[in-house]
DNA sequence: AATTCTTGCTTCATCGATTGAGCAAAGTTG
DNA sequence: CAACTTTGCTCAATCGATGAAGCAAGAATT
C-alpha cells in the first residue's frame, strides 16, 4: 500500500531483508509449517506483520515448481449455455476449493481440436487431475494425460480408458418416454409413437437415450417409426431445420416429442412457434434436461433433471480413492413430479 | 506413449540428452525462437520429432517463473446460472485465447469474501490483468491488484478506481419501461404504474435501472408508487417472497412488471403460477436480461439483451490501450423487436 | 566439567525453462 | 593467408520458493 507503483513484486527475499532474517525463515512462516521448522513465534509474528504491510502475495509459479504436487485440478466443459453445465461448473469449483484444490475450467465448444489444445495447456499447468466433461473424444484426452502421468476422469460422456461418471441415460429416457406417452394418451385419447429429436447419434448418451426411448415404446406396445428419430445435433438451429425437413417429407409429425436437451428444445419451441403450433395444447413434450423456465412454458413439458451433486460426489470419490480402472458409474437422474398440462 | 508409467515428466533436459544436444537448444526450438538463436533447421526438426515422440509438455510453472510476462488473464464472475454471464465467460475465453492469453475464470457466487480470496489466488498465479465481473466490492479488488502492480478492469458493475465497462442501464431501463407501459396501455386499455422487482438497491446497475424506470414513467406522465419498487435481491426465492409480502399489504398489485434479471423472473413466474395468474393475459411483463425460453413463455414478455460482444470488445480495447483511468464506458443494450402478446 | 540435547536459526542445492554471453568452426574478404 | 564475419551451438546465471542439512548457542544431563 505504501508504494504507489511497484515495478517488481515483493518476494520472500525482500521480506527477509526487511525482517533482518533469511528467506527460508520467511518461507517457513508464510506457508505455515514454521513450528516444524522451529521458528520462534516472535520472529513468526514479525514476519507475518511485515508480509501484511507489504501486501505480499506468493508467487505460485515458483512455489509449484519446487513442490511435488500442484493441487490444481482441471475441467473441460463443452458450453456454458445451459443450466446443466452451468451447475456442474459452479459446484465443481466449490467442491474443489473445499478440498484445498485450485480449479481451472475451460470451455471447448464441443470442438475436438480445442479439447486437445485445452488438455495440453492444462497439462502444462501441471494439473494433478483432469475432468473431461462431455468430451467428444475422451479417450484421446485420457491418453494425453496418461503420457504425462496425470489422472483423468470422464463426466457426462463416458470413455473407454478412464473412469466415467454419467447419468443413467437409459433408465432416465425410458421413464421420460413413458411419461410422455402417458400424457399423450391422457390428452389425445390415444397413445401414438413419439418423435425423438436432438443430440448426436454417435454419442453414447444419445444412443442410450434412444435405447430407453425404444424400450418404453416396446413396454407399452407402441411401435417406433425410424423416420421419427432425429439425432440432428445439439444446436437449436439444427433441431429447427430437422423438424422442417421431417415435416416436409413422409407422414404427419407426431404430436408427442422427446427432446434431447434444453438447447434442442429451444429450437423445437422456435419451430413450434414459427409453424403456428404455440397454442396447440395437443402437443405433448418431454425434455431430457432441466431449465426453470421450461416448467413455466405452460405446456406440461416433462423434464429429467440430471443429478449434478450426485455425479460430482462420485467424481470426487473416484479422485480420492485413486481408482483408475475404466469403470462407468451411472447416476440416476431426478425426475420431478409430473407437471400438470 | 512408449512408457506405461512415468513417475517423472519429460523435461527439456531429457530431450536434450536424447537428441545429443543442450537444454538451451531444446528450449529455443520448442518455444519457436530458434531462428533468432541460429539453430539449424536440421537440429530443430530432430528436436521437434523427439519431443513429439516423448509426448513432451512444457512446464508452464518453470517457464513463467523465468519470463517477465505470464500471459494469464483472470476473470471473476458471480454465477453461471444465466445466459448473460454464461455468454460473457464463453466469449471472454475465446477472445483471450485469440490474443494469445490464457484465461482463468472463477465463480464467486456474489460473495465478497470469496471475491477477495479468488483475487488473491489469481494474483498468486501472476495474472497480468484481472476482470472483476459483477463484483460486489470492485474497488477492493482494484486495490489488491494495484498493490501487486496488476491491471484490473470492472465489467457489468462499475468501480471508482479502475476502468469499467457496463451496460447503459439507464437508457435500457427507460426504453424497456416505456415498452411495458405501452404494451400495458394496449392490452389493458389504460396506462398504470408498473412494479419494479429484483436486484440490490445498493448496486449501481439496479439504481440506474430504477432511475430509467422512473424516467419513463415521468415521460409518459405516470406516477411511480414507492411501494412498487422492490429491490429484493437476485435469487428467485427473494422475488417470490417479496411479491407475497407486497400482495398482502397495501393496494392491489400492478398488472405490469419490470423484472430486473432472468433469475428474478424465475421467481416472479413461480409466484404468478402459484397464485393462479399463469393464464392471466392481462399481466404485462418486461425483463432486463435475455433468455431464449422467456421469448417462448408466450406472454409477450419484453426483454433487454445486454450487448456482450460489444462490452467485451471494449474490455479488450481498454486492455490493449493500457488505459488505467477510472472511466465508465456504457454500452447500449440491444432491444429485440417488440414481442407479440 | 564434559557430554548430549534442544532451540532457532542460516546455507545452499534444487525445481525446469529462459537468455545473455561466449566460443569454436566454417566461410568470406582483402 | 591473416583478419574478420557468420553460423551453430554450449555455458551458466537466473526467476522465487522450498526444505534437507548444518551450525552456533544455550539448557539439561551425567
Amino acid at each position: 500500500m505504501n508504494q504507489v507503483k511497484q515495478t517488481k513484486r515483493t518476494t520472500i527475499y525482500d521480506l527477509a531483508e526487511l525482517a533482518g532474517t533469511s528467506a527460508s525463515a520467511v518461507s517457513a512462516v508464510l506457508n505455515g509449517n514454521w513450528k516444524k521448522r522451529r521458528i520462534s513465534s516472535q520472529l513468526a509474528e514479525k514476519i507475518m506483520r511485515i508480509a501484511e504491510e507489504q501486501g505480499y502475495a506468493l508467487n505460485m509459479q515458483a512455489s509449484l515448481l519446487r513442490r511435488e504436487k500442484s493441487h490444481i485440478i482441471g475441467m473441460i466443459v463443452p458450453k456454458y449455455d445451459n443450466r446443466y453445465f452451468g451447475s456442474i461448473v459452479e459446484l465443481f469449483e466449490d467442491m474443489a476449493r473445499a478440498r484445498g484444490l485450485f480449479p481451472i475450467i475451460t470451455c471447448t465448444r464441443r470442438d475436438p481440436q480445442l479439447e486437445v489444445e485445452a488438455a495440453r495447456t492444462m497439462l502444462s499447468y501441471q494439473v494433478e487431475c483432469l475432468i473431461a466433461t462431455g468430451a467428444t473424444d475422451p479417450d484421446r484426452i485420457t491418453e494425453m494425460c496418461a503420457a504425462a502421468g496425470v489422472r483423468s476422469l470422464n463426466l457426462d460422456l463416458p470413455g473407454a480408458l478412464a473412469p466415467s461418471v454419467i447419468s443413467d441415460n437409459f433408465a432416465g429416457a425410458r421413464e421420460l418416454t413413458r411419461r410422455i406417452l402417458k400424457n399423450s394418451e391422457q390428452r389425445l385419447g390415444k397413445m401414438e409413437p413419439l418423435l425423438f429429436i436432438g443430440g448426436r447419434g454417435s454419442d453414447h448418451n444419445t444412443a442410450e437415450r434412444i435405447r430407453g426411448f425404444r424400450g418404453a415404446h416396446a413396454d407399452l406396445g407402441v411401435a417406433v417409426h425410424e423416420e421419427n428419430i432425429l439425432a440432428c445435433g445439439y444446436a437449436p438451429e439444427k433441431a429447427e431445420k430437422a423438424l422442417d425437413e421431417r415435416a416436409l417429407g413422409g407422414n404427419a409429425l407426431p404430436k408427442g416429442m422427446f427432446v434431447n436437451s434444453t438447447i434442442s428444445l429451444e429450437g423445437v419451441m422456435r419451430w413450434i412457434r414459427r409453424s403456428g403450433h404455440l397454442d396447440d395444447r395437443s402437443l405433448v413434450l418431454g425434455c431430457f434436461d432441466w431449465d426453470p423456465f421450461v416448467t413455466l412454458l405452460g405446456n406440461g413439458i416433462e423434464m429429467v433433471r440430471q443429478d449434478v451433486p450426485g455425479m460430482l460426489n462420485k467424481v470426487f470419490e473416484l479422485i480420492e480413492s485413486g481408482a483408475n480402472k475404466p469403470v462407468v458409474i451411472q447416476v440416476p437422474p431426478l425426475i420431478p413430479e409430473a407437471q400438470e398440462a
